[in-house]
DNA sequence: ACAAGAAGGCAACTCCCCGTCGCCATCTTG
DNA sequence: CAAGATGGCGACGGGGAGTTGCCTTCTTGT
């Protein structure tokens, strides 16, 4: 029974070649077309492989890219979330790390992916990024309420969902990161994003 | 030369009802699976016309996509934007009919195409719809600044991006556009979205 | 009322991409 | 070094986008 037990294991040799292949062409390709226009031929074709095999062993392209997106996101989780003292800081610093993270390739790959989140496949792939650290994310917050910075009753999550929605509008822009950031935290300071208000929260 | 003389231009009898079916069913169509799950054989068989009859009149996806489009911007853009006498009603006036004008399937249809719009195919398609008024846009800012509400320079179409881009994260959503717009402009009026300003506009 | 000609119906066809299959070649490892 | 895992290869079924040629039906001026 020579060779059988790398089925599904730690591989080595030809197929670890392999798979780092597939994977460093699909980044690319994802950087270029994004994942409407994701080509798993023309991965194959870059990455000196056949079709075949890559169908062997990501069943589709969901999970091929979403391989891809796995390998991005570990040195961004790994990485705890900035404590400098002071929530604008904070928050610059978290969400400009997200935007440039790792070489070139991955931060654009990323764009393109942040910029067809809303087709459901592509949601289902990148949704966990943020979300996975949500516990990290309040507590950065709730530090800030602790420090007199922002009300008491602040709606931590939503105050999130707004720089998201902002920083995401315009990916990799550091001056409009800076704007999204302030103008939210305003907002925040001036009590507009406050938890289980009325019908309008003046 | 009988029959000759509807060409191109205003169509009676049978052409009229068969634009009519095949944009209605186009808008449907818009509206259940956006532009990229569009399918114009599914357009010809809910109009109950042949797909070729469709491709005779509009080359191709886009053009058909394209004239739901303007269908659908008409009715907006031919009301003026609000003028409340205060910038935070104008524009919860002005987003909330842009979200939700016309016949629920036109609002529905929309959010389709705003979920899609980072395809330069889609942002082509609709791009202009706020853009196209840009200067009553601006105008509704600048009676802002006039009455003292909004520091004199407050970059005008930024705060409109703001908006903008928060708004189109969840469209239709009333209780989100509220606090939006109160939420940027506690950043307007705090100065963190003025004109030519360095580096940091703390 | 009617003929000319515009508009629509229809089917077959070309492309192109996805994902699958069967068969053969090559590499890895006990 | 042989067994068996892994990869290469080409063909195929499926499905959607547009196109084309031909025929049927409707509209309209006279």
């Amino acid at each position: 029974m020579a060779g059988t037990r790398r089925t599904q294991g730690i591989l080595g040799g030809r197929s670890d070649d392999v798979v780092e292949r597939v994977l460093e062409a699909a980044l690319a390709e994802v950087a270029r077309a994004g994942y409407a226009g994701f080509r798993i031929a023309d991965v194959a074709t870059q990455a000196n492989v056949h079709k075949t095999t890559i169908y062997r062993r990501w069943p589709d392209r969901a999970a091929l890219v979403g391989a891809v997106v796995d390998r991005m996101r570990q040195p961004i989780e790994q990485t705890p979330l900035p404590d400098t003292g002071a929530l604008e800081t904070d928050l610059l610093e978290a969400f400009s790390r997200r935007a440039t993270f790792g070489r070139k390739r991955e931060g654009q790959a990323w764009a393109m992916l942040l910029a067809e989140r809303h087709s459901e496949e592509v949601s289902a792939l990148i949704g966990h990024t943020v979300f996975a650290r949500r516990d990290a994310w309040h507590a950065m917050i709730e530090r800030a309420a602790d420090r007199g910075e922002i009300p008491r009753d602040t709606d931590g999550p939503r105050v999130l969902h707004l720089i998201r929605a902002l920083v995401d509008a315009q990916p990799g822009d550091a001056a409009w990161l800076g704007v999204a950031v302030r103008t939210v935290l305003a907002g925040v300071r001036a009590g507009t994003v406050l938890r289980e208000t009325g019908p309008a929260a003046r």
